[in-house]
DNA sequence: GTCATTTAGATTGCGCGCAATATAATTGTG
DNA sequence: CACAATTATATTGCGCGCAATCTAAATGAC
């Protein structure tokens, strides 16, 4: 395919990460539109997904659940704050800590967004077998490289 | 797992989504280390590959290899080259588009990227038969949902 | 040729993603 | 108890990623 290209290994064209990279930003940009009806951006979506699945824990839980640092989730969650969906707390036992406390707008969200997974699942082309061979190995992936 | 969540569907552990988005993000992550020696970003690697496989070519025609828009590209491209890498010389026979001609340096530089290949290689935990797997897999999940 | 349409690229604005650094609270050590 | 080390979060700065908008050049329709 490449005319002056005579070795493959620098053509992004063979290159799984090239793949993986610009699947990931086809998959974050095609939620927009699903989120858009709940004024969310993904990121902010993942961190509702894990309040709405234990609520009150703290900015470092939530971190490591979403494998975001506090460069990321600091600002995030303030965004989230300023939207209403939750408070942030300092943790009485420990000053340092502050936890993550759904509003009532921010838990009434969750039923609206049991459509997203639901349309998500509909629209994409991979088989279920697919997805889950996706996901294998991108765990696995992210495992061992992030160690 | 989920003691408050009695449904599996909002969980971000069963989303084959979240794990794409994060081991993308893992993988960017650990090309920094092996691209700091070429003063290389992850996306600004990207766009040297493709012009080491095709010098001369237009701004549009790298942004669809790449997958990236002009929003992303112009800016990106002004960096590349403010290094020195390339030069960005608008097209004779149509004014509106713009070419990209790898200076001396951006070609030079192409030998000294022959190793990063080679060690992300070295250090994937997959094999190739995954590798090869996890590209196809991501191909068809970016050209559908972007279809 | 005139004018609407299309096309290539640039610009603006916002939200990540993350390295590096800072701050303040807590814990560990002697 | 003093004080070094650790820990949780916040801040700063930069480079994407992309929607929306703009400009200017080229093309198409009549």
């Amino acid at each position: 395919m490449s005319q002056e290209n005579n070795d493959a290994s620098l053509c992004i064209e063979n290159q799984s990460c090239f793949s993986l990279y610009s699947a990931a930003n086809a998959m974050v940009r095609s939620y927009r539109t699903a989120l858009l009806d709940l004024d969310l951006t993904y990121p902010q979506y993942l961190a509702m997904m894990v309040l709405w699945a234990e609520d009150g824990i703290s900015v470092k839980a939530l971190g490591e659940k979403v494998h975001m640092d506090s460069g990321t989730t600091t600002p995030l969650l303030k965004r989230l704050e300023g939207k209403g969906l939750l408070e942030r707390v300092r943790c009485k036992q420990d000053e340092r800590s502050c936890l993550l406390q759904l509003t009532d707008e921010g838990k009434s969200l969750k039923s609206r967004a049991q459509e997203i997974p639901k349309s998500m699942a509909c629209q994409s082309p991979l088989t279920q077998e697919e997805s889950d061979q996706l996901k294998a190995l991108c765990d696995k992936l992210r495992l061992k490289i992030s160690a």
